[in-house]
Order: C-alpha cells, then sequence, then structure tokens
DNA sequence: CCACCAAGTGCGGATTCCGTTGCAATCTCG
DNA sequence: CGAGATTGCAACGGAATCCGCACTTGGTGG
C-alpha cells in the first residue's frame, strides 16, 4: 500500500518474517517465544509489516489445482517508458505478476487464464494493444516445479 | 508434498481458499460464517487442503524490502529431459521458482540474491554447470511491480 | 440391511487474540 | 539540559477463537 519505507527491517522483525513464512498461521505467542519477545509486541510489529506493504498472509495455491487451467509467463518487447506499461498490465486481473527486467526483455507479465481462448484473449487483445508495446513472446507453462516464499531462512 | 490428487476441488473449498487469499490470518469462525460452514468444517478443510499440497497458507514479501538486493529471471536452453533439470533447479536455496516452459526458453527459474557476486555465483557455478543446460540468458529485475495470490478471486 | 467411511455439527476447556494501560528508552527542540 | 512527545514493549483481563472429541448424517458397497 505505501511505499515511504526504507527501513533496512531489523533482525526480528526478520525472524518474524521467517516464522509465518513457514506458517501463515502461527499464533502470535508462540511467535513470541520463538524471537523472544512478548505476544503483544509480535502482534504490533507484524501489523506494521501488514500495514507498509513490507509482507503479506496469504494462501497460496498451484492454479491448475483450482481450475486455471493455463498459465504463461509473457516476455515484452517494448518503447518508451516502462514504468506506464507495468502500471497497464498490473492492472489486469489475470496478470498476477509484472516485473521490468535488463535482459531481451523489458518486461515480464505472469498470466493465469481458464482456458487457451481466454489466454490468446488476454495477450492478444489486452496486452498487445497496449501502446508501447511492440512485440510479445509466450512462454507457456507445462508444468510448476517449485513456488517458494520462504527467503530469508536460508 | 503429495500428488494422488486429481480432486477437481468443489465450490465451497475455493470459497474457503479465496477468503485465505485475501487474509492468510482470517478466523475459521468468520470464514465459515461467510461460506456457510461449521468453524470446525472450515477447520478440517483448510487442514486438508494443506496436507495434501493444495493450499499453503504463508507470508510473503518483495524480497528487496529484507535485503535480497538482486533478483533475476533466468531463461534457460537445454538438452534432453526437462524433469531432471527442473528437479536438480529446485534444490537450489536460491531459486524460488522453477517452471517448464514451452517457447523459446525450456526453463524459466527465478533467482533471489543477495549481491551481483552472489547472483553470478549460482548463475554460472550453480546453474550453467547442470548437465543439459546448453545456455543460458539472465533478465536482471530492475523493479518488481506487481505480485498477487488473489487467483479466484474474480 | 448393516457396517463402514467421509464430512459436518455441537460442545466445553484451553488457548489465543485484542484493546488498553503503564513504563522505559529515545528523540526533539527551545 | 530537560520537559514533552514518540516509540516499542510488557502485562493483563475479557472476549473470541481454536481444538479435540463425541455425536449425527449421508452415501457406498458387500
Amino acid at each position: 500500500m505505501s511505499k515511504p519505507k526504507p527501513t533496512p527491517l531489523d533482525d526480528v522483525s526478520k525472524a518474524i518474517i521467517a516464522e509465518l513464512q513457514e506458517d501463515g498461521r502461527r499464533s502470535y505467542a508462540a511467535i513470541g517465544k520463538a524471537v523472544g519477545l512478548s505476544e503483544a509486541a509480535v502482534r504490533q510489529r507484524v501489523q506494521r509489516l501488514v500495514d507498509s506493504g513490507v509482507m503479506q498472509v496469504v494462501a497460496v495455491t498451484d492454479p491448475t489445482e483450482i481450475g486455471f487451467a493455463r498459465q504463461a509467463m509473457i516476455g515484452i518487447h517494448a518503447t518508451g517508458e516502462l514504468e506506464p506499461i507495468a502500471d497497464a498490465l498490473a492492472e489486469l486481473t489475470e496478470v498476477d505478476y509484472v516485473v521490468i527486467t535488463a535482459g531481451s526483455f523489458d518486461l515480464l507479465a505472469e498470466v493465469v487464464a481458464e482456458s487457451d481462448d481466454h489466454l490468446l484473449e488476454i495477450i492478444s487483445r489486452r496486452i498487445r494493444t497496449l501502446p508501447g508495446v511492440m512485440s510479445t513472446e509466450t512462454l507457456l507453462y507445462l508444468k510448476l516445479r517449485k513456488q517458494t516464499y520462504a527467503w530469508g531462512v536460508r
């Protein structure tokens, strides 16, 4: 939600995040015991982390398991400013991931669709028509092999 | 964790997942009210969904916020069987995302690293040396614009 | 027909959550 | 300096939640 946070994030908060990366429903009391803080303090910090947009606790799934049959990464070549294009992509509900990159593509967007038709429509009607988009390349997902959220639990 | 799950997943479970995609810490009682089930039934279903590997409730963050400065998507061209390569990539802790794709790349792997040196080491020493990997292309992330987990909350 | 299994409900008791209060350390300026 | 503001944490009590268990209910198959 917010951006004004160049805070480096202290070790205790990192430990709290690590706990919640393992199990997002772990109790504040248990986390407190693990990181050496009271339950209320943990609750406060979690609230702050969520409010500041640093962390969110959510359910994640393999989309194919819940009826989204087609997924693809779209590599995009563009001209001009990239951020407005990224913003436009981000507004599409079928696009769940947008990154600006340095490499052979200017942008990457991950698309989750219900069918081939649906996927085709998103790419050709929603994405390729955006101003600034020169060309796209579709990398259709055949198999999702790993999906982890445990950075920092090294 | 498990694979023996061709279950299509019923509407109630989808609704539960949708609730937890909005807020992973929402109470079982509140979810039960929303989907029309008792608290205990919701608890059972969530437990089952997690145990079967369909869903997990976790904290997610923007890695740059917690000290991982460099991220990149690695596009990989390979020969032979792709699954063993995907498995090998999945074993690397710095790799948080692995997909087998149909397109100009055979595999995509997302890497989270602490520094340029770290990133370089992973790519050149860990990934490019894997048997079957012919060539790689690094798409360095400049800016993560969107990261959503709310499939099904359309 | 009945045993069996899966899934749901109802019900305490233990635990957790949550708002509030109080305290100590740190910041802030005049 | 030093009074006031701010921040972060501990403590606490009432409300809500979680959790395990026993008890229905609705298929399913022998």
